[in-house]
RNA sequence: CGGGGUAUAGCGCAGUCCGGUUAGCGCACCUGCUUUGGGAGCAGGGGGUCGCAGGUUCGAAUCCUGCUACCCCGACCA
């Protein structure tokens, strides 16, 4: 009643902002583009932070942290990269501020203009590139593997919480190695640790692939990326993990020694998620009803709400549910009793639907009598009555089910809206009408790929890893082309 | 950054056109009683520089100018 979601159906960009809202996701705040992160949306973050850490980490990576600034002239020094981010940069002049002696308040002050202007980073590149300079002078000091969390600054013109702001969270991996074949090795590496992260976390269903010419990172030679389809029937790039070649090697001049005593130019990859995720994670499973979430990224996947009509009736339910509490966090999962008595269970059902809670257990004065639990999933919205007898592993084996459940379904509506299309009038008519991802072929050129952006909106979002080998010819130019690749109108 | 819209209590809104009592309603909040298996009921109560800054006027939430933020649509982008 209090907090209704705008459905679905009826206007799909509002029902987003309402819920990221009403769940106590986010916010906006004082600050242009730049949002809030509630401590229930950061407490998802953090589980996001918390797996994919642990896979980096075993992947053999190391974490540590660069500066938020960047000297100006190292933008300078790799051309693509400067084209790629120079337009949305946020820019430190001055050092200091005064209180104005005329208008009250306080004003920069003048004579606190810095040498040189800092950038706030938009990415570390740079920075880190000139720092490995140092660190790298023999193939015994290879490979160089790190990775950061951080934050950092795109002046994005138009942002939605989560999917786009100005300030965003996120991991930046940096990599140099000795050889191309490792460096390419490490860029697919990665691309694979965000895919595994997606489909068993996020339960999210992701294609790997290649981005074109036109969508590659400012610097890279190759950038690989997970592309995942939202419900509204739009793309998502949820990761991307660039072969950024010797060009940030020769752009730093980061040589090393090989083992035959030649100097040579290192070869590196960088590679990134970030607080995007969320956004994805919230549009590919929630329904009108709110947030549903994957029980492994849940900050609380189970909730029992107790039914009582007296003090002592709540006491006696109350001990009762502490036992199941006991259990199931014996087996590691993360289970909330709200035994709050300022909100009735009508409110208290309907909110932690809004919130994604995975499992509700009800218990009243009737499961007592019963030796039972009311058991609610959030996915499919079930109900069961179910024994108390043994009800940790009943829970455990339904998390596990839900987990593997939603992905199905997310599966199921990407297989669903992906089309295979051979000619222009039926591209132009699924990418209106139907949305998703459209297969098509593609003659390769960046000049085909502007125009039909340009008639349709749609973007090549990657060629597929394995793509399969397929004679065609260009749904748009109708010149001679080996594969198809994904279309779609992407966020 | 261009076009359109919005800004009044924590949230959602009415009032603004046509200036004139003490700015109102629903939810939330506080107190009490009754309630509790899908967003409880009654009674009482607290909470507002009407987005910000100027201006017009005897008088401004209301009219004028500027600014800021947010939303929608474009261009740009993870």
């Amino acid at each position: 009643m209090a907090k209704e979601l705008t459905p679905r159906s009826e206007n799909y960009s509002q029902w987003y902002q309402d819920l990221v809202i009403k769940a106590d996701l986010a916010e906006n705040s004082a600050v242009r583009g730049c949002m809030v992160i509630k401590p229930y949306g950061y407490a998802i973050w953090e589980r996001m932070q918390a797996e994919l850490d642990r896979m980096f980490k075993e992947t053999g990576h190391v974490n540590a942290y660069f500066p938020l600034f960047i000297p100006k002239s190292f933008f300078s020094k790799e051309a693509d990269h400067v084209e790629g981010f120079a337009k949305e940069c946020a820019v430190v002049t001055h050092y200091r501020l005064k209180n104005d002696e005329e208008k009250g308040g306080v004003v920069v002050d003048p004579d606190a203009k810095l040498e040189e202007e800092l950038i706030v980073r938009p990415t570390s590149e740079t920075i880190i590139w000139n720092t490995y300079r140092n660190w790298i002078q023999s193939h015994r000091d290879l490979p160089l593997l790190i990775n950061q969390w951080a934050n950092v600054v795109r002046w994005e013109m138009r942002t939605r919480l989560f999917l786009r702001t100005a300030e965003f969270l996120w991991q930046e991996g940096h990599t140099a190695h000795a050889t191309k074949e490792e460096a390419i090795e490490e860029t697919v590496k990665m691309i694979n640790v965000y895919a595994d992260f997606a489909e068993n976390f996020m339960a999210l269903p992701v294609i790997k692939g290649h981005k074109t010419e036109n969508e590659r990172f400012a610097g890279a030679l190759d950038t690989y990326t997970i592309e995942a389809l939202m419900q509204d029937g739009k793309a998502l790039q949820s990761g991307t993990s660039h072969f950024l070649g010797q060009n940030f090697a020769k752009a730093f001049d980061v040589k090393f020694t090989n083992k035959e005593g030649r100097e040579e130019y290192v070869w590196a990859t960088s590679w990134g998620v970030s607080t995007r995720l969320m956004g994805a994670l919230i549009m590919a499973h929630s329904d009108d009803n709110g947030l549903v979430l994957p029980p492994k990224l849940a900050p609380i996947q189970v909730v029992i709400v107790p039914i009582y009509k007296k003090a002592e009736q709540l006491e006696t339910i109350s001990r009762k549910v502490n036992e199941i509490v006991d259990e199931l966090k014996a087996k590691g999962i993360s289970v909330k009793f709200d035994d709050s008595d300022n909100k009735k269970p009508g409110w208290k059902f309907a909110e932690y639907e809004l919130k994604g809670v995975p499992v509700r257990l009800a218990v009243g004065p009737r499961d007592l009598e019963n030796g039972t639990v009311e058991v609610a999933r959030r996915d499919t919205l079930e109900k069961n009555v179910v024994s108390m007898e043994g009800i940790a592993d009943y829970i455990q084996n339904l998390l596990n089910e839900i987990q593997l459940s939603i992905y199905n379904k997310a599966f199921e509506f990407r297989a669903q809206k992906t089309t295979k299309v051979d000619t222009w009038d039926e591209f132009k008519e699924v990418l209106q009408n139907k949305g998703g991802f459209v297969s098509a072929h593609w003659d390769g050129t960046p000049e085909t790929e502007d125009l039909i952006k340009s008639k349709t909106k749609a973007t090549v979002r990657c060629i597929p890893l394995q793509n399969e080998q397929e004679e065609g010819v260009c749904v748009y130019s109708g010149k001679p082309s080996k594969q198809r690749v994904l279309f779609a109108v992407a966020y």
